[in-house]
DNA sequence: ATCTCGATTGGCT
DNA sequence: GCCAATCGAGATG
């Protein structure tokens, strides 16, 4: 996707990425997945985003441009984000779950997991799955060859939504979206 | 379905 | 040094 994509309000392009692959190519080989449910975290006026505190070296880029990656640990877990919004504009895209489509054998050996289910289905598995870590923060999405997202017609789907999960404080707006019926959403 | 406990990092004092 | 944090796995009922 190109950066007019990443560049729109957060939570159309939560929605909007869902159905997109998301493709992560390092030494050990291609992994691939298909995204199936999302979070938006917008700035100031948004408790839950770590944009809604000062800046620091953890949540900078969520001022910067749109299409890059967002990686920090919580629970000693990784999550993987996306900015949005164009700069100045602090927005992100949280992704909590993958439905695997391609290296499922090195998502397994990454993951100690034969159950297809558990491979990818949170937030902090997905990383896992993929290979994803603190050296993978800052990558442009829209320009690497390594890690980006693509479109793709696979499938026809209707969105849910709800509130966000594992956040303290939540907006009155559902914020969280998924592919309605998905087998690989968190929860 | 619900709980409970372990895990790692960055930011702050 | 302390501690909160966008979680995961296993156990339990």
């Amino acid at each position: 996707m190109n950066r007019e994509f990443y560049e729109r309000d957060t939570a159309e392009v939560a929605k909007d990425l869902l159905g997109k692959i998301i493709n992560y190519r390092n030494r050990e080989g291609v992994t691939r997945g298909m995204i199936v449910e999302t979070e938006a975290y917008y700035g100031e006026n948004d408790p839950a985003s770590r944009a809604s505190r000062k800046k620091t070296n953890l949540n900078e880029l969520m001022w910067e441009q749109g299409g890059l990656t967002l990686i920090y640990m919580i629970h000693a877990h990784w999550m993987l984000n996306v900015t949005t919004e164009g700069r100045d504009i602090p927005g992100a895209v949280l992704i909590r779950a993958l439905e695997p489509v391609k290296g499922i054998g090195l998502m397994r050996k990454r993951r100690g997991f034969n159950d297809v289910k558990a491979l990818t289905s949170g937030p902090g598995k997905l990383t896992q799955a993929l290979g994803i870590t603190k050296e993978e923060h800052g990558i442009d999405l829209t320009k690497s060859n390594k890690l980006y997202i693509q479109n793709s017609k696979l499938i026809d789907f209707d969105i849910g939504k709800s509130h966000r999960i594992g956040v303290t404080e939540d907006l009155k707006r559902e914020l969280r979206f998924y592919i309605k019926e998905n087998e690989f959403i968190s929860r």
